[in-house]
DNA sequence: ATAGGGTTAG
């Protein structure tokens, strides 16, 4: 019936022009002669006699297929001459321009046509609702929803899924109990619904409120598991579900190659019936994610078809571990490179010191984001060039970039990652300008970076402001009381937030562990740990088992440590043998850090710094021909050592030290404090711990060496130069060096100053001669 | 036979 809605044709245009039927015959064949391929030319010619006779139905259908033939290959402009050319058109050919428009990102176009056409039917609208919502524009949306003449149940579907990608759950499930008739897709919406906005107690519920879920569904969840990181739950779906297709298989390939577990998605993707491009690069950025270039490069070189996300994974690969020239060279043989890949690499150049190509990279890519902006902000910010990048924030609201919650969300995260105080609290400034500051995104942003640039209580103050917290804020403060060494807070917050009846998740109880592992509470975080998953019904992943080592190790139960990492119900990976090495080393049982450390080397033989406190641990008992032979290992696996810099933030600037650095231009004053502040350490009772050096070397030269690390030579500059009475923020990239924790710890007592460090691990409060984290990181 | 709504990778 459909079929026959030729009204339409009565109107359009190009019928005054009396093409003859032949005429589109020919167009079609020639369509036909360029551009399909042999067989089908074939059949076209077999039947170009029954297509001259007649501008029938059947001519126009074919039209139809060819215009869908043409967008699908994104020849839009060949499919507009076939429109163009047609005397007769039903509504079907006006709806394939609008959707073929649509799928080739030509908005603009496809609402041309929508609008010009003479007579809408069900369908039009439809395609024309999800144009708006896939062009994030809702409020158009549903005003088209509104407007429209009558609606089915796609058009229920479109206008809630469209709710469900805005964020808007509760409208969604308000559509779905509204609409009047429901199919499987309308479930799948409503389970989307939840899954995309990380609610996933409220999907699992409906999961099993009712029997018989599509495959669509079951991968639905599995997603939403995986993308929380609830690895065992996300294979408990894969192994219960009926039915598996290429995208279950594809979910969880990704689920093991994101959980470390590299072997098992390995044979996975061999056991798998049909591998894609999402297969193969859920393979590719799963051996990048676990630093194992070289096996990624391998599977990137073999895959029969990439996509830009292949291309960006393996780019992100090399810039991960700092190898410009590589991820450069990717980045100017791709062929479909899109934002992200611009991103990546002015991200990269930022990051490594070389601001200027970023800048170039940026004022010369197509189109820019709010990622672009916040990359090329930090970028500057984090060179030392503030004034530079608060120029770029505000060029970035002229450009049009639109100054919305996410724009600020995005560098504010920027600002945290590199723990650029100034510029965070310069953007937090104009947040409250803005009027965002109640809001739960930018105040969970706000948040983090406060955390994470070492300021805890003004932190605190920002999550007492935030309205409507949510389990993100929750999350993020807990997290933050715990990695700064305040445990206490951290469990008090926590029993605040289930006095507020927030239901925690896997995230909260790795803050609420580690945080009873910092305060010694071996009972209570014990307790906390069988009872989360009675209570709350999460199951302990490997951050869990991590933090329970930790806090047995760390107590001295090396034996019940070991124990439990004998009863998990998977493998240990290298960050749980991490804590067990810390243990052993604290209680000198150098047989059980040795095996540990071992294991981390078979788990990730690229960890240099694995090489190094391996050498410590044998340098630190006098094994040198043990150093000698790590010394040996690490040449000959070509794994380089990162070097160790740290940094502060002076007066808006940031100033960046590196071991023995006497690049400064204030190094004479640094190291004539430094001399100074190490004989009144001495006179303190300071002796630096030598046998931690990883050379065998003279025991004055030793303690030479010692004295220049990076994060003495920032503490000292900071200590110069900003004034009494305010804390010293310093960060280091690596782990702090046990000596120079002993040494600062000495120095906050001498100088009397509050002395912050932030590490690759933790964060270190220095003040009277003690460290929140205990000594123990 | 041709057009519309739901799931996966950076």
């Amino acid at each position: 019936m459909r079929f026959r809605q030729l009204q339409s044709a009565i109107s359009c245009p190009f019928r005054a022009r009396k093409l003859s039927s032949s005429s589109i015959n020919v167009q079609i064949k020639q369509c036909n002669n360029r551009n399909l391929s042999k067989p089908v030319r074939k059949k076209s010619i077999k039947k170009q006699k029954a297509e001259h006779r007649v501008n029938s139905d059947s001519d126009i259908v074919k039209c139809n297929i060819a215009i869908t033939k043409y967008m699908r290959n994104g020849q839009f402009d060949a499919a507009l001459q076939l429109f163009n050319s047609m005397a007769r058109k039903t509504s079907v050919t006006w709806n394939t321009m609008i959707s073929g428009y649509l799928s080739n990102d030509q908005f603009e176009l496809a609402k041309k046509v929508f609008d010009k056409m003479p007579q809408r039917d069900l369908v039009s609208w439809n395609v024309m609702i999800s144009g708006y919502i896939k062009n994030k524009n809702l409020g158009a949306a549903k005003m088209l929803f509104d407007q429209m003449p009558e609606r089915d149940v796609v058009s229920w579907n479109a206008i809630l899924s469209g709710y469900a990608q805005n964020g808007y759950v509760d409208e969604a499930r308000r559509i779905f109990y509204e609409m009047p008739v429901r199919n499987e897709i309308s479930w799948n919406g409503i389970l989307a619904a939840y899954v995309q906005n990380g609610r996933l107690e409220e999907a699992s519920r409906l999961f099993e409120s009712k029997g018989s879920w599509p495959v669509v569904s079951w991968n639905c969840l599995m997603g939403g598991y995986l993308k929380k990181r609830r690895y065992v739950e996300a294979r408990c779906v894969f192994n219960t579900m009926p039915v598996r297709d290429k995208v279950s298989w594809n979910t969880m390939i990704s689920c093991y190659a994101q959980n470390g577990e590299m072997q098992a998605a390995r044979k996975l993707f061999d056991e798998s019936p049909v591998r894609d491009v999402f297969t193969w690069t859920a393979m590719v950025s799963g051996y990048v994610q676990n630093g194992m270039l070289d096996e990624a490069r391998r599977v990137f070189d073999k895959m029969p078809e990439k996509n830009a996300v292949s291309w960006n994974a393996m780019i992100a690969g090399y810039v991960q571990c700092k190898r410009v020239d590589l991820a450069r060279e990717l980045f100017e043989a791709m062929p479909c490179r899109n934002i992200s890949s611009w991103n990546t690499m002015i991200t990269c150049y930022a990051q490594n010191g070389d601001v200027s190509r970023a800048r170039s990279l940026f004022d010369r890519m197509p189109h820019r984001d709010c990622i672009s902006w916040a990359a090329i902000i930090g970028g500057y910010a984090q060179n030392g060039d503030s004034e530079e990048a608060l120029r770029m924030f505000v060029e970035m609201k002229r450009d049009g970039e639109r100054m919305n919650r996410s724009s600020f969300t995005c560098v504010l995260s920027t600002c945290a990652d590199i723990a650029s105080l100034e510029l965070g609290k310069q953007i937090h400034g104009r947040v409250v300008k803005a009027g965002f500051e109640s809001g739960c995104y930018v105040g969970n942003a706000l948040l983090a970076m406060y955390c994470k640039c070492g300021c805890i209580e003004e932190a605190y103050d920002v999550f007492k402001e935030i309205e409507e917290k949510d389990l993100i804020s929750w999350n993020t403060m807990i997290n933050g009381y715990a990695r700064h060494g305040f445990g206490f807070e951290a469990l008090q917050l926590f029993e605040a937030m289930e006095r507020a009846g927030i239901r925690p998740d896997d995230v909260t109880m790795v803050g609420v562990l580690s945080a009873c592992s910092h305060t010694g509470l071996i009972d209570t975080g014990t307790a906390y740990f069988d009872s989360m998953t009675q209570d709350y019904g999460i199951i302990a992943n490997s951050k869990h088992y991590t933090c329970m080592i930790d806090l047995l190790g760390r107590a001295g139960r090396l034996d019940d440590a070991q124990k439990l990492m004998k009863d998990m119900p998977f493998e240990a990976d290298a960050a749980t043998w991490g804590a067990l090495l810390g243990a052993s080393r604290m209680h000198g049982n150098a047989a059980l850090g040795e095996k540990a450390a071992e294991m981390i080397f078979a788990l990730e033989p690229w960890n240099a710094g694995m090489y190094v406190l391996l050498s410590n641990l044998y340098a630190s008992s006098g094994r040198w021909p043990d150093v000698g032979k790590m010394r040996l290992k690490m040449r000959d696996t070509g794994v380089k050592k990162v070097p160790g810099y740290s940094w502060v933030e002076v007066q808006n600037k940031i100033h960046t030290f590196s071991v023995g650095d006497s690049t400064h231009p204030e190094s004479h004053r640094i190291y004539a404090f430094l001399e100074e502040l190490d004989l009144r350490m001495k006179h303190e009772g300071y002796v630096s711990s030598t046998k931690l050096v990883l050379h065998d070397v003279e025991e004055e030269e030793k303690e030479h060496m010692l004295r220049y690390h990076s994060e003495k030579l920032a503490v000292a500059f900071a200590i110069l130069n900003i004034p009494t009475g305010r804390p010293i923020r310093v960060i280091k990239n690596l782990r702090v060096c046990e000596d120079c924790h002993t040494a600062i710890k000495y120095i906050s007592k001498i100088v009397g100053r509050l002395i912050i460090v932030r590490d690759s691990n933790r964060f270190h409060h220095f003040g009277g001669g003690v460290c929140t984290c205990g000594d123990y990181w």
